[in-house]
RNA sequence: GGAGGGGUGGCAGAGCGGUUGAAUGCACUGGUCUUGAAAACCAGCAUGUCGAGAGGCAUCCAGGGUUCGAAUCCCUGCCCCUCCGCCA
């Protein structure tokens, strides 16, 4: 959410660059909206007062046993106009909260413009795409022999964009989670949690995936309340601040959580039908931090570091982009995304994707830390990074690592997670 | 699942339906005193929002209700504690 004061007085500096974001804010009904909350606001309030004070003689008359009926008869009548008052500035909240909440996050100024994936900008790249000397397979070819990924299994257990992995194949999958957060750990300073898988509305209105992409999400409906699952570890993780008001020594938080994540994939129909690319069910590991807010944009290029770091140990060739205004995700300012080389495609797909949401969560959350310079409660930046996707890096490696006979390598560092493996036979 | 008890400011803990946004203690901040510290004493110390300010409004787990007036009464939900049952 945008900081109100800010919509309100800087409205066409904010249309305006809501425009890189291809989204168009009516500001005549936004605006006409907002008179009529104040006049609305400043009368309901001038009610409110007017009631207080009376109650207030109508105690001490009776304290000193004064006849308090007329005077009764007369706040009877303010109470009655308070409480039409009172429901028409509800209504008007209500319809500037619907907008506020669905307006999304401005793109900082080095976002570049730009519509779609067409538009991202080259930040830098590592690695050169692998070279084989023989017809590189994707990871669907490379399995289909041996069956140890098995979507058709899936697709009976359960639907179509499922997948499921057996032997050595379902322990890489297992070794590249423990890898991951071991490093992040160990190396990164980020603390280990575990969180629910699901969760709320409210979790889901904090992060921003709520009100507008419901139907991104898997829904679990019940006659007490409706739950949802979540569609990734960013929900649960930055919600623990939803809330809460940190001591300032408790800022930064830099927390690591893997945890499946489950999206409906609505609307890409068609899409990455081929292997498990785009899957309702996968494995993540996130990078979550809150921040003080100076310190929130060198935290971006330190946490992209870090995913980028587990590639590098990986040896896993990727690119950086620097996402345009298009393609940037509701909640973030900016987001950089980690494109892995995939020699099965003969292109770089993203495997991560790691955000600066500024204060913009953190409001919708009232996620605060304790100023020691104000004194005062303050908004905390969050951000967030895939580090990385499992799904997609065993991917990687299935594609990267083949060798002529079919068979894969297993990347050095993972080999201690695997007991000493060091090929996969497929 | 059954039976009780409870949710108040950073913490502890008061609060006959009416100058209670909330006593008191602790913690914290500033000051006096002291060579310095401790102690003592004085002062300040919840959040949001509107306002240039004075000040107004809202908030005592959440949402409804009763009332001229609710932290206080009623209903619902959530959470915590104790006992019984069940269970990984």
């Amino acid at each position: 959410m945008l900081d109100p004061r800010f919509l309100r007085t800087e409205l066409e500096t904010v249309t305006e660059r809501l425009k890189v974001k291809n989204f168009d804010l009516d500001v005549a009904r936004f605006e006409s909206l907002e008179t009529r909350r104040k006049e609305v606001q400043v009368a309901t309030e001038a009610l409110q007062a007017e009631r207080n004070t009376r109650s207030k003689s109508i105690g001490k008359a009776k304290a000193n046993g004064e006849d308090i009926e007329p005077l009764k008869s007369a706040v009877a009548e303010i109470g009655d106009q308070l409480n039409k008052q009172q429901e028409e500035l509800r209504k008007i909240q209500a319809e500037l909260d619907e907008i506020s909440w669905s307006i999304p996050n401005i793109p900082d100024a080095s976002v570049p413009t730009g519509t779609d994936e067409s538009d991202n900008e080259l930040v830098r790249s590592w690695g050169d795409p692998t070279n084989f000397t023989f017809d590189a397979k994707d990871h669907v070819d490379l399995t289909s022999e041996s069956k140890l990924l098995d979507i058709e299994v899936a697709v009976k257990i359960a639907h179509s964009r499922f997948m499921s992995l057996r032997g050595p194949l379902a322990r890489l999958h297992r070794a590249l989670i423990q890898f991951m957060v071991d490093v992040h750990v160990q190396e990164h300073d980020y603390e280990e949690v575990y969180v629910p898988y699901i969760v709320n509305d409210e979790s889901l209105r904090g992060t921003g995936q709520l009100p507008k992409f419901e139907a991104d999400l898997f829904k679990i409906q019940n006659e007490e309340r409706d739950l949802y699952l979540i569609p990734t570890a960013e929900v649960p993780v930055t919600n623990i601040a939803r809330n809460e008001i940190f001591p300032a020594s408790d800022i930064p938080k830099r927390f690591v959580c893997h945890s499946p994540c489950f999206r409906s994939e609505a609307g890409s129909y068609g899409k990455d039908t081929r292997g498990m690319i785009r899957q309702h069910q996968f494995e993540k590991v996130e990078l979550v931090q809150m921040v003080r807010p100076e310190d929130s944009w060198d935290a971006l290029e330190a946490l992209t570091g870090h995913a980028e770091n587990i590639l590098q140990k990986l040896g896993l060739p990727y690119r950086v982009m620097n996402l345009c205004g298009g393609d940037l995700g509701f909640s973030a300012a900016k987001t950089y995304d980690l494109e892995v080389w995939l020699p099965g495609q003969g292109q770089y797909r993203e495997i991560s994707s790691c955000s600066n949401f500024l204060d913009f969560q953190a409001r919708r959350m009232q996620a605060r830390w304790r100023n020691p310079d104000s004194g005062k409660p303050e908004l905390l930046h969050t951000l967030n990074g895939s580090a990385l996707a499992v799904g997609r890096t065993l991917i990687a490696v299935l594609e990267n690592y083949q060798q002529a006979d079919g068979s894969v390598q297993i990347p050095q560092i993972l080999q201690s997670y695997m007991g000493g493996l060091t090929v996969i036979d497929l």
